[in-house]
DNA sequence: AAAATTTATGTTATTATATAACATAATCTT
DNA sequence: AAGATTATGTTATATAATAACATAAATTTT
């Protein structure tokens, strides 16, 4: 079985953008993806999806309680909104930040996830990013030092294109 | 003035080494780059470098702590030992491991630091590696996107060869 | 050298992030 | 419907980090 594609463009998370289209898409795959696993997004599950969804910028855990408090009159505990983030992040529906202790929806869910990011520290979006060539340098470094990768973190702190242009207006 | 080159390959962690000269060498640059940078290295914060280089295993602060305790029965209270993290963070002596959320000692401490390292879950050590062509395939990367990078972190968890051959005993 | 200033450390309290352990509820399987 | 499994609720606690203010040590100025 074939799983969608995402349609967005790596860094399109920094430029203005349908954002209603992408969290429509981001819920649509996920259900697919957990339909295609045999796993339940629950009424919570796709709740906690859809507020990470809610912009580019990553969403930490207490940030994400109190955001379910206000949409629901629904206030749940801290191990209530963990287990919904194990979940997704089991689902590879979502990534955590580790430089800023939060989440954010991946833009290409699939089976195999390296966890690169573009965090700004301006603006606070994350943007997703991969490419074959660097991915094969990861790959090649690590078999080189006979370092066997079972998960990646790439994160670069900076500032993206739109905060840098809006500096020097 | 020119700063001393490590002597350590970057692999040599995992490997089995004379490690007192591992500390011996950490010590000394540290001396010279507090010196060069006009920064005091205080007791303290010598004596937590000296911790944190007691093995290649990231430590992290409240470990230090209670390490501290039972060096010196001198107590300490996390702002004092987060204090000194910080010091020897901003003099590029230690890199902070963020899946750790924990310290290690850097193999080769000098103005610009990327933070790349590879971490075995299993005996727990960290290796600090960094190749050109990976720099600059990331560097390319951020290029293309519009983004500056200010901070450069890369953690890849998984299985170092010491490791690998040891479970195949 | 004494005074003033800066830097470092001590101390107490608090904030932020995450998990353990156990209870209840919902869903799935037979 | 009964039993098993999975998900969520609840309370308490662990772990990591910082804020605010006090004291001490080192450095600079007079
Ligand atoms: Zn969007
Ligand atoms: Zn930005
Ligand atoms: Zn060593
Ligand atoms: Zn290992």
């Amino acid at each position: 079985m074939a799983l969608p594609k995402s349609p967005l463009p790596t860094s399109i998370a920094s430029q203005q953008h349908d954002h209603t289209q992408c969290i429509a898409t981001a819920m649509t795959q996920a259900q697919e993806i957990c339909t295609h696993n045999g796993a339940r997004l629950t009424r919570l599950r796709e709740q906690v999806l859809r507020l990470i969804w809610q912009s580019h910028k990553p969403l930490g855990a207490y940030a994400l309680m109190d955001m379910l408090a206000q949409e629901s009159t629904r206030r749940v505990a801290p191990p209530t909104v963990y287990r919904a983030l194990e979940f997704l992040l089991e689902q590879g529906l979502i990534h955590r930040i580790n430089t800023l202790n939060a989440y954010i929806g991946c833009t290409h869910p699939s089976a195999h996830h390296a966890n690169n990011f573009l965090i700004c520290e301006h603006c606070g979006v994350a943007i997703e990013f991969s490419t074959q060539s660097l991915q094969d340098n990861i790959n090649q470094t690590a078999r080189d030092l006979g370092f066997s990768i079972k998960a990646q973190s790439i994160e670069l702190v900076g500032c993206c294109d739109r905060c840098e242009a809006s500096r020097h207006d």
